[in-house]
RNA sequence: GGGAGCAUAGCUCAGCUGGGAGAGCAUCUGCCUUACAAGCAGAGGGUCACAGGUUCGAGCCCUGUUGUUCCCACCA
């Protein structure tokens, strides 16, 4: 309290010291105490290849202030951090490294590379977790986990197994994606369709038996190389007699027949389709519908295999271009025509998809779905907002068989070995030494490893330390609130539910806080790509934490993208420093022997106040429980802005300053404890600051952040005061708007005169209508006689201004003309509302009620207006 | 082709269970009033995209239209 408080706030100056301060009295970590009700997030790992960038910022602050929340009131609160090994992105990563230094993959072999990613790891895993901190985050750091640690190693082997031996993970010849250029398949969730500019090249296949051509047309000429066949539809008359012909494959001039599958429609192109089973996940489907041999033409990194000698080497794009020319030559190419199509990209490195089959392993994914379909239409698990349910629903219910084995090194290695001996596959928790089934030692672990979502599925749990029954799983499982970004849900959200309820047997967490993006100013995706992003970094620097976390709870709702506006961000800067300067009021004027507890004897405003800040604990606190932050923190910005400083802190002034030493007391203590309620309130949205200033003004307990949340107190409603002080306020702005139309300066104080049924409210406002209405006295009383002067009407009073040489009566009539036309507007809208019978009639009773009081208001005032407008005509 | 979101003040967005439209920024006027000029006191500014419907009453609920963004989908 003795403690001066600089004029400007400076974030920088305070918020690592708090975060230290935190750290030191080690107010995050949860204690798993028995008996308590707990509330648990875990963090959306980010990657460790990962800077914090503006999703980051709006995903953790979210989660910050619900954590905070419930831990002030009360909860066993755990929010469990950690970071993803990210298996494509970081091998891709220090495979760039790597390649800058002229060194490959295989030049150091598996093991060379894992010592090299680990020691990357080591080194650049911990900066995207110092960077949360600068956020505020309050994660129990001691719990801080890794996909790839032992523990989370252990998950996975567990569930790979289990799910391995109830034959819902399987191995098998498939078509998959697969990217040239991070040399792996990936799944189909991680495909991103494009649209793109191509051709449809029209070719003819000659029939072996001289009987003339089929004219086809094909987007990829170059996997001509590998057709098998050639389909039309069974239905299509037009070529009902040459099914089972065989057909000449030009270039390659192999023999193909030609089949019939309902796959081919009739109405496109020329209702003749090339088949190529290796290349086309729909043309692998018709291939084993008709048990067509599948012909991979290509290698790993696109390009034609060496059972091509004249396109041998070739990437995907000169190999079609040579064949195009080729089949000129021979006269098969008949047209090209313009032609856009979807084409699927790696979402790692946008290389175009090359659908390759190839030998992988496999999640059976319908007996994992339906649990997962059910959790959430039972209920079990809630999206916020609901809307996202369909996205979940229609992954879930459309999903095919998830591919899981990854062509790379960084990551969980497949626990399956291969004997040499009998061929079959042992899989074991353990490292296996012999084969399961021949008791062979002549075996081998599978080279591949999992796809980094496979164990990122199973963080809510693996994380507390399942499958060992720890304390912390049992304490914590299932988790409270999951929050992500929209975009997540399919590779993410929906894999833990399945995960959750296949291994635990009950949903990882009750309920899923959707938000959308953060776009730039203009409302652009931020990208490397373009350079509009925004680094949460700087922001920080600039404005501080508070700021950054203030604007991106304001006015954010659920699911919805925003925009980052710098001004906002400036403007949540200037709300604090608005709190700052209300704390130094407050410590200017406080004793040393300050106490937060209130006094009985409570003065109008007092009770105005304290009413008004009881309504908004319960309010915050529901829009809370309900997550809706956005109008939580919007009613604190409110509250805070105009009814505790430009109105309560004004206000207190006069007695402040005044004589009666009581009055002064109950007004500081007042100030207190409301003052000390919203930092509490506020505490969530803006750790740094409001703990700074809760430290300087009397408190009990060591940290706002562990202190407890303001609970509604129905005693401390006070209804009546609060209409009571209102009607001074309104007085009081009736006032200041009538001295600034009529340009008075403010250096010049007016006698004010009160007309009022309300005489002893409105006496007991006179200080304040002198203070804060430039008023040099106050006159209140029942009725006056209407003086020569300026009126003014409010809902409870008449308000005569002696300023009588300002007035210019023309001037004065018009004004007064324009009031008493609003007037009248507004009584033709109550009177056609209340002469409406089934308005009365069935509108609820108390509406009625009030709109007859608002009506005759407004009756009175036009009655008032019409006689001021006639006294002031006599006049002139 | 299917699905979803959005359309509200000049700009960016709120608007919770339907009861006379709100904030921040910007603009205009007047103030350095002893917490704060990153401030104070005021002002102006909106047919809530359009058309129907339900209702005593619609920014909010229903139907359709238009514009826009996104997600999903194998028309080669």
């Amino acid at each position: 309290m003795s403690k001066e408080l600089a004029k400007q706030y400076d974030p920088n100056e305070v918020e690592d010291r708090i975060y230290k301060k935190w750290l030191d009295g080690n107010y995050f970590h949860a204690k798993c105490e028995e008996g308590k009700q707990t509330y648990t997030i875990v963090i959306p790992p980010p990657n460790i290849t990962g800077q914090l960038h503006m999703g980051h910022a709006l995903d953790n602050t979210l989660q910050d202030i619900l954590i905070r929340f419930k831990r002030m009131q009360g909860f066993d609160t755990l929010w469990l951090p950690g970071t993803d090994h990210a298996s494509i992105a970081t091998e891709a990563k220090i495979v760039e490294a790597m390649r800058k230094e002229g060194i490959t993959k295989d030049d150091i072999g598996r093991d060379g590379f894992l010592k090299r990613a680990w020691e990357w790891k080591r080194q650049y895993g911990g900066r995207i977790i110092e960077q949360l901190k600068k956020l505020g985050s309050s994660c129990d750091w001691e719990r801080e986990r890794f996909t790839l640690d032992e523990g989370c190693s252990e998950a996975v082997k567990e569930v790979f197994v289990s799910l391995y031996n109830k034959g819902l993970i399987y191995r098998g010849e498939r078509i998959i994606n697969w990217c040239p250029h991070c040399l792996t398949s990936i799944s189909d969730a991680e495909v991103e369709y494009e649209e793109q500019a191509g051709h449809f090249w029209h070719i003819r296949y000659p029939f072996t038996d001289g009987s003339g051509y089929l004219e086809l047309a094909t987007t990829r000429p170059e996997t001509l190389l590998g057709d098998t066949a050639v389909a039309v539809n069974p239905n299509d008359e037009r070529y009902k007699d040459i099914i089972g012909k065989t057909l000449d494959l030009p270039i390659v001039h192999r023999q193909i027949p030609v089949i019939a599958d309902e796959y081919v429609e009739i109405e496109f192109g020329t209702g003749v389709v090339k088949i190529t089973p290796a290349h086309d996940p729909n043309d692998f489907e018709v291939g084993l519908r008709h048990n067509l041999p599948v012909i991979n033409v290509m290698t790993d990194d696109a390009k034609i295999t060496a059972d091509y000698p004249k396109y041998a080497g070739m990437d995907r794009y000169e190999a079609r271009k040579a064949i195009v020319a080729d089949l000129e030559a021979e006269g098969a190419l008949v047209k090209i025509e313009d032609y856009n199509h979807n084409v699927g990209t790696c979402y790692r490195c946008s290389t175009t998809v090359e659908p390759r089959v190839s030998k992988q392993w496999f999640v059976k994914m319908k007996p994992l779905a339906t649990p997962a379909i059910n959790a959430v239409k039972d209920g079990e698990t809630k999206f916020v907002p609901q809307r996202f349910e369909k996205v979940y629903f229609h992954w879930l219910e459309n999903i095919r068989d998830w591919c899981i084995s990854r062509q790379l090194w960084w990551g969980h290695r497949i626990p399956a070995w291969y004997c040499a001996d009998c061929g079959k596959i042992t899989v074991s928790k353990t490292d296996a030494t012999v084969c399961s089934h021949c008791g062979s030692k002549n075996i081998e672990q599978d080279p591949d490893t999992l796809d980094t979502w496979f164990s990122s599925a199973l963080w809510p749990f693996s994380t507390l330390g399942w499958p060992k029954e720890t304390q912390d799983f049992k304490h914590y499982y299932p988790t409270n609130t999951l929050v992500t970004g929209y975009d997540i849900i399919p590779f993410w959200v929906m894999r833990m539910m399945f995960s959750g309820l296949e291994q635990t047997g009950e949903v990882p967490f009750n309920t899923v806080l959707i938000h959308g993006l953060v776009r730039d100013s203009q409302g652009r995706k931020m990208s490397k790509s373009l350079g509009n992003g925004v680094d949460p970094l700087e922001v920080i620097d600039k404005y501080g934490a508070d700021a950054l976390r203030f604007s991106l709870a304001t006015g954010n709702s659920p699911g919805n993208d925003m925009r980052y506006i710098p001004e906002r961000v400036e403007s949540s800067r200037n709300f604090a420093n608005k709190l700052w300067n209300a704390a130094r009021y407050l410590l200017m004027n406080l004793k040393s022997d300050q106490v937060l507890e209130l006094p009985d004897d409570l003065a109008l405003e007092d009770k105005w106040i304290i009413s008004k800040y009881n309504r908004l604990i319960k309010e915050v606190t529901d829009n809370l429980d309900k997550f809706e932050l956005g109008l939580a923190v919007q009613k604190l910005y409110d509250f805070i802005w105009d009814i505790y400083c430009d109105w309560y802190i004004e206000i207190s002034k006069a007695r402040l300053n005044g004589n009666n030493e009581a009055s002064a007391n109950t007004a500081r203590a007042v100030l207190t404890f409301v003052f000390d309620g919203i930092l509490k309130l506020l505490h969530p949205f803006m750790p740094f600051i409001t703990e700074e200033i809760w430290q300087s003004i009397p408190h009990n307990g060591e940290s706002i952040m562990v202190s407890e949340w303001p609970k509604y107190n129905a005693n401390l409603n006070f209804e009546s005061e609060e209409t009571d002080f209102e009607k001074i306020m309104s007085a009081i702005r009736a006032i200041r708007n009538r001295r600034n139309e009529m340009n008075v300066p403010p250096s010049r104080k007016a006698k004010v005169c009160i007309a009022t049924t309300d005489v002893n409210v409105f006496k007991n406002g006179q200080d304040f209508i002198c203070r804060l209405a430039s008023a040099q006295e106050v006159e209140v009383a029942n009725n006056f006689d209407l003086p020569d002067a300026v009126c003014i009407i409010t809902d409870s009073a008449k308000i005569y201004l002696p300023l009588a040489d300002l007035v210019d009566f023309s001037a004065e009539i018009e004004r007064l003309e324009k009031e008493l036309k609003k007037a009248e507007v507004d009584k033709e809208f109550f009177e056609k509302k209340l002469n409406n019978p089934s308005f009365v009639a069935k509108a609820p009773e108390q509406l009625v009620k009030t709109q007859r009081k608002q009506l005759a208001k407004v009756l009175e005032k036009i009655e008032m207006l019409n006689s001021q407008i006639s006294d002031i005509k006599s006049k002139m």
